[in-house]
DNA sequence: TGTACATCAGTGAACGCGCGTTCACTGATGTAC
DNA sequence: TGTACATCAGTGAACGCGCGTTCACTGATGTAC
């Protein structure tokens, strides 16, 4: 699903107008995102981004067929941009601790800095429009290289709540889909318990960068450092790691 | 703060004309939040209230100066809905633990129930909108209903993390803003240490709400019964109840 | 290497829409005497 | 209780705006022979 070119033999070569075609289709989206990042999601305007751009507006079409498509690839861009965040700190060096720590700052690093395209992604939903199956793995990579650090997770605590069956069962159907998935071993090995507490460890991480960005915090624990710092200790200790 | 009617000096009566007019400013609202629970608060259109209600758009400036007061008043409105609900379960019977973890629940159901009214209170902002003053009072409503359970929470336990002195310090002024707020007594007896965890379990409650409602739980946790109730025990215990 | 044809990017005008807000007005309701 | 005046709710027309999308077009780029 390529936005950039349509699949092509392998020995034709280049021509100057796809070059042209894939750099303007990245700055349409460039452009874009930078609205997005000054009048929300609800308020992007195709008209404004070609203007911005100094083309037309109706030549935006040639590089996305409806407004609805330039949102689904700006949702996509963002997964993928917090997902690399999440990815390269869980892939660094030091303990699995100090890993999924790192991961967590850094995704709270990512929203900081790009409150707009966490809010596209994890804020509400924008009314009216229906994210595409396509967003479904950019969106799961997070997740998964969050969860792919609980593999020496120690198990339950013995005073740590007891996991009912169905939710055992659920997490296990979790794990059998992580595990369906390419590139991730973490199915396997990573037990439905653990991954119950990672979901929960997961879920409080966007609580917190949600309400620090969203001014839930204002008048109390803002500036929420301290706080975030806290939490992540205490995630850490109930994910068992 | 009054929307329906102004002060007036308690001896003269109500005219119809009174009476009319708090009518129709509830029913305004009551149409708005309608809209807003088919179309999203981005999307909410002045016209389309007037509309609805078989009057012009133009005499419901006679009602609300400008849409964002409206808006306003949605959101207080919203506020103040979640804060009586969580309120009332905090109020019940049995122990602390059971009303904390009732008052809990009824929050979730509250946000099931109104998804858009909870979006437009805890989801991302509407962009352009400032809330005003008028908003941190109700605001402040489940807030103060969960911490005022905080009371009898047992202390950190041995095992927990600790709690930086920075953090500590913050917390301090929370009691204190709080203990400074009218029919609140919560402030002077609970101790700043609990504050923080409660914060933390308010948190990961919205967090919990936000990713159910916002549809990232779909295709793993979904329906979120299961992992909410596990995350109450777990979160019980976390704030020492 | 040159030419005829096909493909494609970008233009400019237009369609039809709904929006928030203002304003001068009419007629009904309320108040003072 | 009746009348003159003041207040106020709701009307209808209008302003000015920006939006998403369509469409016939021109001119440039690419392809086949």
């Amino acid at each position: 699903m390529s936005q950039e070119m349509a699949l092509r033999p392998a020995s034709r070569s280049v021509t100057a107008r796809e070059r042209a075609r894939a750099e303007l289709t990245r700055e349409i989206r460039e452009e874009a995102r930078r609205q997005l990042a000054q009048v929300g999601a609800a308020a992007l305007s195709l008209r404004s981004v070609a203007r911005e751009l100094g083309m037309v507006s109706s030549a935006l079409y040639r590089y996305y067929p409806s407004k609805e498509d330039l949102l689904t690839a700006l949702i996509i861009d963002a997964y993928n941009a917090v997902g690399e965040v999440a990815e390269e700190a869980a892939g660094g060096g030091g303990s699995a601790r100090e890993r999924w720590m790192g991961a967590c700052q850094a995704i709270r690093g990512w929203a900081r800095a790009h409150p707009h395209e966490y809010a596209l992604i994890y804020g509400s939903p924008v009314p009216g429009y229906r994210a595409p199956e396509a967003t479904v793995d950019p969106a799961s990579r997070v997740p998964l290289a969050l969860v792919g650090l609980l593999r020496d997770a120690r198990p339950r605590p013995a005073d740590g709540p007891e996991i009912s069956g169905a939710l055992t069962g659920q997490a296990a159907a979790v794990a059998a889909l992580i595990a369906g998935t390419a590139g991730s071993a973490a199915g396997d090995t990573v037990r439905p318990e653990a991954l119950v507490r990672g979901a929960l460890a997961w879920t409080q991480l966007f609580g917190l960068i949600s309400f620090e960005l969203f001014g839930q915090y204002v008048g109390s624990f803002d500036p929420a450092d301290e706080l975030f710092h806290y939490a992540l200790v205490q995630m850490a200790q109930m994910v068992g790691l």
